[in-house]
DNA sequence: TTATTTTTGACTTTGTTTGACTTTGACTTT
DNA sequence: AAAGTCAAAGTCAAACAAAGTCAAAAATAA
């Protein structure tokens, strides 16, 4: 379906350029073959303000529409935790991150549970002691990285 | 009876797709050469939550119904995938897990992601590759553990 | 026979695609 | 400056493409 074509599209931009992007509607369309208004409608009905996208745009010659991709409120206080989680990390230290989170609403029980396990001393077991709280800082940060997505 | 024989090749068709499918109901029908509401019918009728399965839809142009079926009780699915891991395990392996389970309907694509990191090669980075495949390997068991919590 | 399940089709709702027409802004000409 | 021109994006409604609903009729089971 054409739509979806045009969002799958539009998300990789976003990707591409780390959330905000601008992008011309008639050369866009021309380039999918398609008529402008079907880059509107795209917009409108999958990136709303609801499902966390900023819409702007400017008319006339070289107008454009800008697109940014609101990052959660939590992103934020998730980013904090990144920055103070060190390059190395106990098990002890990672459950309490986790109770803050958790306790904040900021992850699922379920959530909670997975990253627990990923980095528990269990799963790390065949690690020398010195080297498990390296990796398991290391995991557990790319976690928290994978929170934000 | 008709609804059977569409119920048969649902099954069918799901076991061939591996538990997860979607399907047209118009294009089905013609096929069948029945009316499209003959399948809403089956659908309901025959494949409901309570006997195991999800469905969803999506009208307009383009639309469809995803039939999946929660097959066997999921915990017993994990565990055998528990089983299937082996003690050392790829990137790509666990991705291809990952993948099977998200497609069933098993895990959230937030769990996905959260389990893809933490078992990342990038998250692994500081240990040997061969050491890393092993580790992974405890980590990504240690996690479907969590998902039968 | 009565109750239940199946089959059918008319009608509704939702989502997509297209194109004609409008508005806006930048630039150029008077 | 004012007016005109052109290149954008915006709006809107019609046509189309699905799936959903519901109730009546038909078939089957009890």
């Amino acid at each position: 379906m054409l739509a979806d074509t045009i969002a799958k599209l539009i998300e990789e931009m976003l990707d591409d350029a780390g959330g905000a992007l601008e992008l011309q509607r008639n050369e866009m369309a021309t380039r999918l073959g398609c008529v402008p208004s079907q880059i509107s409608y795209v917009i409108t009905s999958r990136f709303t303000p609801e499902k966390g996208y900023i819409i702007e745009s400017r008319r006339g010659g070289g107008g454009c529409i800008r697109i940014v991709r609101k990052q959660m409120q939590s992103d934020e206080y998730l980013m904090h935790f990144f920055y103070a989680i060190g390059n190395a990390i106990s098990e002890r230290e990672v459950l309490a991150y986790l109770g803050n989170l958790l306790g904040n609403d900021l992850i699922s029980k379920r959530s909670y549970d997975i990253i627990a396990s990923a980095t528990s001393n269990s799963a790390l077991s065949d690690l020398a002691p010195e080297a498990r709280d390296i990796v398991r800082a290391k995991i557990f940060r790319h976690t928290i990285l994978a929170l934000m997505k």
